[in-house]
DNA sequence: GCCTCACTAGTAATAATTACTATTTAAATG
DNA sequence: CATTTAAATAGTAATTATTACTAGTGAGGC
């Protein structure tokens, strides 16, 4: 089992959630298409139901969202459809990504741009998260695009 | 009319756009609420057809997505709803946002992260955009918070 | 004031997501 | 290993946000 499975495993061990075959199916497919790129939740959900024609929306929804609450997978809107991505690695220390637009696919960024100058611009505000990405074409996008 | 107005009737002027009464109805809404703050595109469907009975959820989204076309109007997901702000000013220099993620108010920072430091980690890569925001309580809805 | 084309109302369809409930199953326990 | 039980699931239906379609209307140029 890759690691990033047993980590996820483990997680929903620890709050009491079971590991049904469903969830084992859908961790094994993020793992697999998106652990580098952003997936839209649809086609998950047409994914699943086309693998487990039995398998109701109810369940890949839910799933999800309980991955998402576990931090197994991040959220997010791409473009205008809602995403997710396999968290990169769950000890992994706070960074960014720049975002390919054409085909979900992320690359790390080392930098974190939140600073004390930009803070203290913000005085009596709670300040609780912020979010930094930076959008265009992957070399491979941009090569099809130019060619 | 206020200047926010003048240079949103021109764009649509400009852009071949008439000015009818439901469009004017929805700018005078988004000047007066979404100037400063995000407001969810749902809720501009509710106030306009309480006060316009008859006008349709065609227009009211077409007229969103035109004024977004325009840059009348910046769109983006609040939390998990589709919302609208007010362009800042149209002639206004690039800039970020610290955001409210209780009421939906903007603070401008004046900082811009990009740098070359970061964009020489994304060779071969086409950037078209980034994203910078801040989230957190703003100052009144921090206090209401604490108290 | 008239004409034309963009715009709108009204209705209906679609897509994504959530709700509900009877049944099933993972996994804890004896 | 058999029993038990809370959690999860399937199946169906509802809801919510958004878009499509079409006949009729009105803004604004002439």
């Amino acid at each position: 089992m890759p690691a990033a499975m047993e980590q996820a495993t483990h997680l929903l061990k620890d709050n009491n959630l079971k590991i049904t075959k469903q969830r084992k199916a859908m961790l094994e497919y993020l793992v697999d298409t998106a652990s580098k790129r952003y997936i839209d939740v649809t086609s998950i959900d047409d994914f699943m139901r086309q693998s487990f024609p039995k398998m109701s929306h109810n369940t890949i929804y839910r799933n999800i969202s309980e991955f998402a609450d576990l931090g197994i997978v991040e959220r997010q809107i791409q473009g205008d459809r809602a995403s997710v991505k396999f968290q990169c690695d769950f000890q992994h220390e706070h960074h960014h990504h720049f975002i390919c637009s054409n085909c979900g696919k992320v690359i790390e960024l080392k930098d974190c741009p939140l600073s004390d100058e930009i803070t203290s611009q913000l005085a009596g505000c709670e300040v609780t998260g912020h979010l930094f990405q930076i959008y265009g074409l992957c070399p491979e996008c941009a090569n099809l695009k130019n060619n």
